[in-house]
DNA sequence: GGCATATTCAACCAATCGGTTGACAGCGGG
DNA sequence: CCCGCTGTCAACCGATTGGTTGAATATGCC
């Protein structure tokens, strides 16, 4: 099938806590495989492949350095999502804006009594 | 197991292309599960499953409108996306700050050629 | 060359996902 | 009261996901 879009896979990669710890930890400093597996009680393996998906979405680049292969947070991969969000954000806010303007201009006649 | 949290339930309810575009509808006007399906070829049933994964993402809420059930979008929860992203991108790009300030200070005496 | 370390590949497994179809429930209009 | 419309529940299906273990690959060190 269709290979998934690049923000689909932004977002659902994101969508797991143990690679969104992971991109936490990579704001701080790079990190190699075995260094990101210590903190949870998985296989390295399975660190190894969440790395892979974080990679795929475009979140992670990984360079060669002798035996290990550090992780590096690509962050400007973050405007995507952000993009996506503001733009929905700024259609809600506009269509909100126009409701209201529309209640205001209703008062029909009768405005007096709030109660 | 124990159910997910809001943030990771959020994510993942965006990771769909449909859903997105049915939260890109939902900022023009609120709708019902039919007209929600209308531009799919999918069956009304999995829209309806869509509906239910927004619902408990906290990005969409349903009133009773005689048969309808429409669906309303939560604009707010956006926030907990963009906070959590907003924090790393912070996060991340003080370290490049930190980085670039380690290289500007080490410029050891041989400071002369670029090339 | 040969060993040790770091990482990935491969096969497998249970759980979840997105979809289907068919039956059923809620509610309003003749 | 019953018809019809709207929506959900239930069971099922194939694909994907997140995890496992065991074997293979890549690289530096002696």
């Amino acid at each position: 099938m269709a290979p998934a879009d690049q923000l689909s896979r932004v977002f659902s990669a994101l969508a797991d806590p143990t690679r969104r710890h992971m991109v936490a930890r990579l704001t701080m400093a790079d990190a190699t495989v075995n260094e990101l597996a210590e903190p949870y009680d998985v296989s390295v393996q399975a660190v190894s492949k969440h790395l892979r998906v974080l990679e795929q979405a475009g979140l992670v680049s990984r360079r060669r350095e002798a035996q290990r292969r550090p992780a590096h947070l690509e962050v400007e991969v973050f405007d995507l999502m952000t993009t996506w969000i503001e733009r929905y954000r700024r259609q809600a806010e506009e269509r909100y804006k126009r409701l209201d303007a529309l209640l205001a201009d209703l008062p029909d006649g009768t405005e007096g009594e709030v109660k």
